[in-house]
DNA sequence: TTGCCGTCCGACCGATCGGTCGATTAAGGT
DNA sequence: ACCTTAATCGACCGATCGGTCGGACGGCAA
């Protein structure tokens, strides 16, 4: 409540990054929609990296609140691994610029990661901890022979982009499979994840132990 | 072999928009890096975007004549299925910026795809055959019992959130599961999606009758 | 009242953007 | 020899880019 500008500019710099990329987004046209002018950016935010290093690291926040409560449920693997996805999918939804934001922002790894931005190690390190925690949950799963051994990295990039992909594909995932934020599409692709995660990685149990 | 120069400067056009981004690649760099001239580079593309167009149109035609010629093959829509999807992955790795190149235009909705770019049209109507050959697979496959009753277009989605995206990921992939393009990671990201295809989608076989 | 400080703004800077124009080559056909 | 055509180039255009600067406004403590 007290710095609405810092909010409404962050609001307005993550809808427009994700939809035009960080080269293709102008400060002036973020200005403008935050009912700024120009040189009100550069008091809250310094350079035009930091700004979107800003918005990038709200975003991964939220993914880490949801994924670690979610996380710290359970002991069961499967479970553990199930909840987690729902929640990432559940926040993903809540936030439909989020999931293309971070496509890009994987995808921007000459302009932004290496010396120009040192604001994204923090959200670097965020998300480092936070894969760390899935890695760890399915290697548990496949030492206690719940789960096939599978290679835990491809199974990472499989749900990453079986994920977070679907909820950035915009109009052309609109063409395919309609409305992507629809609470019936969100449904489905929970759906989706759950039954991969269900028979493409977890051994065929012998006993039906639930529905 | 005849024009060098309009192949080379899709080549280069190729990678940088892949790296960067369409708004992110200037054409003065794009010319530089072909041993051209700026002004050239308009002499063989009258804008920007039909340069993007052509280079988009080169990737896409690639996917196509390898997925139609694995889908021409032989009749069983898993096998069909299977094939199709080890000829994506492998023109996906023999051509390294494809992957990203492809994502970043699903992303670009905004900017590239409504009366801004017609050459894009094209590129368009080759991607929704193709979906739509892949989508006719698998609707025989579910119609023929071999498949579950899964969610077409869903399923397409997930597909390509599995096959395109690792390819995609650049150093986070790299961090995440080693260099992407080896011999050895193509072929655990095959058997990554083959085994989604064969535990997710299929359903389970009474009687084993391959290995 | 005075002075500070957070917030905002218009004007301006050098650089780069996509794109145009006119001239210059070299090759080929007649 | 002549003309056409494809290919290349340097110089230039208006617009926009990220970023800077100096000042204006308002609240608040002394």
């Amino acid at each position: 409540m007290h710095s609405t500008s810092r909010e409404k500019i962050l609001d307005v710099a993550e809808a427009r990054f994700a939809q035009r990329g960080y080269a293709g987004v102008g400060l002036r046209e973020v200005a403008d929609a935050a009912g700024l002018g120009k040189s009100s950016l550069f008091h809250h935010f310094p350079t035009k990296a930091s700004l979107y290093g800003a918005v990038l690291d709200r975003v991964i926040e939220r993914i880490e609140v949801r994924m670690q409560s979610a996380l710290a449920a359970s002991g069961d693997p499967r479970a553990q691994l199930s909840a987690a996805v729902v929640g990432l999918v559940d926040t993903l939804a809540e936030d439909p610029p989020a999931a293309r934001l971070l496509l890009r922002t994987v995808f921007e790894d000459d302009d932004l990661s290496p010396s120009e931005a040192p604001e994204l190690t923090a959200s670097e390190q965020r998300l480092d901890r936070l894969i760390a925690r899935i890695a760890r949950v399915i290697t548990a799963g496949i030492e206690s022979g719940a789960f096939r051994p599978i290679s835990v990295p491809d199974a990472i990039q499989t749900l990453i982009g079986a994920t977070v992909y679907p909820f950035a594909s915009g109009e052309f995932g609109e063409k395919l499979a309609g409305e992507i934020f629809s609470a019936e599409a969100i449904a489905r692709r929970k759906r989706e994840i759950l039954t991969l995660i269900e028979h493409g990685w977890m051994r065929p149990h012998s006993q039906g132990e639930k529905s």
